[in-house]
DNA sequence: AATGAATGAGCGTTCATTCAT
DNA sequence: TATGAATGAACGCTCATTCAT
């Protein structure tokens, strides 16, 4: 981050307009894919003039990193509110549902494939994506200790990477206008039985 | 089939040139991501000029169309010697084992990704990755059943896209250079037990 | 005199931020080029905000020309300093070798082609580098007239330009990390000799 | 130089157009200064497009590189043909006055500032600069030693040097549009006679 | 079957400058 | 005094594509 940016967004102004252009960022992203996607484009969907763009992201990879972080703030902001009540297997299978369910929307569908082609090419994003799935599945291993508080942390934590894996292929499967959008539901039952025979009656390796 | 222009020698003219470009434009998604595929640079790769790469294909998105398939041909000719020796169970775990072991590799790890990015993106790319999909789903249907001839034909279908999906996503965590690389084969021990579980005791919905 | 950011808590306001932002202007001029000097840079390399920069010197030119005057000044300071003790002889030849010693320096090396080249294709450069370049014939000239007499003061001036022309001509060769430089004392001998002997025996055209 | 340009200018019209292209980037250094040299510019005062112009010279440090030295190329022919006829010492007046007065042309003057402020900042231009002031000393050292046989090798090359060097700083001053263009004649004079005068009966270092 | 030449659009980036705060 | 915000132009460069050879 260049010195001459520091107190960039000291104004109230200058704050909103820069959330604006993330908002509008994604947008584009999910639209049109990142080999589509330009500051040029950006700017014109924002209503601002590349120079200006350039004033709040002073390197396209700034703005592709703070868009991508602000997308995966919302994810994570999911996380802390996704345990619900009832018994702890009441709650994983909420959450196995919400998770699932939120994959049929097109933000989800269109959003994660461009964040895993783009860890695989660009240094830099990789952590932002390593550290969002390292909270997640932190969240499912504390529900899955509860359920069968006789696994080991790293079990727990072996089958949460395997559940959260498992759920996230589903991604180009039965997500936003995938063909196979109608099963979301037979998905959802198939992986709470099998995932939670694998927490109470599985041999989990460790 | 040789990969690189090591044995450039070996293209000379025809189909071999064409083959030639495909492996070379392969190698720069691979290496690159789309978003960095040109044709100059997929031309420079294969040690001919931008002209006459446009003779074998006279648009860019010929040339992708025809790379995708290229790949997924080679994917689609494994499943077909995918299935060996043993009872239809032994068989299953052997296919799970292989598939997932396959991700390993930098080109699955890599290529998919792309694949899946692009086919939200660019008409035409859907279709050829969607019958990819559903022939590998047909193999692990047809093992399933014979493991279990009690369930529907739909019954098996939907296990063998749950199955499938699973395992898809496990390409961004334990792929080539991803951090849980080294639970492989931890992996394949819980798809193994749980899949067979839901296969045979499962409720699967129908 | 501090020449760079190390004594910026000594450029506090006025004259001073003034003085500080020429410095530094002088040195990204003689480390980049003119070529690559911007306001942008100044400003970073002062720890102002370009707004701030422009409110010294409001538009670019301004800087340039005041930073050119800066740096001509200290030339200018070193010519009044220049005449030592001795014979006027034994002055000029002082003067010679102070003077071609100087373009070692990398002040000077990259400092002057940039003048020379500025001057060719921005009005108002030109008056400042004659100006001073006018000064420093006249000191030559002065000592040219003491060692002998009987010259007239356009030829003793006729010599100044001579003398002074050909000493600038070896910043190209032996200046600040040039192939020649450690010829600098062989080039201070012989233009002290072949000088010398112009005064005093040449046939000065006049 | 890339490989896809290998046999560019194959045609007779590419080349020719390459020569043209080399002759307008020229003619901009000159008339405008390499801070105001740009591919545009280039491109237009020769009646292409940027693209087109960027096909034969794929980066701007490849035009840059080839203009200097188509440049440097005539004034190297020149140094083949300076050698005339008469005695040693004819020809040694004949030279200076050859080249003392070319400083005058607005070729001369103006490029070379710009290639000596170039060859401080752009690594690549010190090489063809410096090939030719050696080529140029060459030449010089070769009647010198004609001069006077008792001379070494290297005082015959040192002195080449000194006048190579002295010559060459008369650029800024009796220049195209300089002030003290019409002491051409004088300075050619005083040049003549001292630089004879250290060659016969100066001492030499060496 | 292959190259040379050219175009026009778009890219990310830098820049001098203006103006409100 | 000084910063934040914005503009418009220009920059070097890459690209897909076209066409003559």
């Amino acid at each position: 981050m260049a010195k001459t940016q520091a107190s960039q967004g000291a104004y109230k102004k200058g704050k909103d307009r820069r959330n604006h252009i993330l908002d509008v960022a994604r947008d584009l992203l999910i639209d049109s894919g990142y080999h589509n996607f330009s500051l040029r484009k950006v700017a014109e969907k924002a209503g601002i003039r590349v120079g200006n763009l350039q004033y709040y992201f002073p390197a396209k990879s700034d703005l592709v990193k703070a868009m991508l972080d602000h997308v995966i703030d919302d994810y994570l902001a999911d996380f802390d509110d996704i345990r619900g009540h009832g018994t702890p297997e009441e709650q994983f299978v909420a959450v196995i549902e919400d998770v699932i369910t939120d994959l049929n929307g097109k933000k989800t569908t269109v959003f994660f494939p461009e964040l895993w082609s783009l860890s695989n090419h660009e240094k830099g994003i990789t952590r932002s994506m390593d550290n969002m799935y390292q909270r997640y599945r932190e969240v499912l291993a504390e529900i899955i200790l509860e359920i069968n508080p006789g696994l080991s942390q790293e079990q727990s934590q072996r089958l949460a990477l395997f559940f959260s894996a498992s759920i996230e292929g589903h991604t180009i499967f039965i997500g936003y206008r995938k063909p196979w959008r109608k099963e979301t539901a037979n998905i959802v039952d198939m992986a709470s039985q099998s995932f939670l025979w694998l927490i109470k009656d599985g041999r989990v390796p460790g």
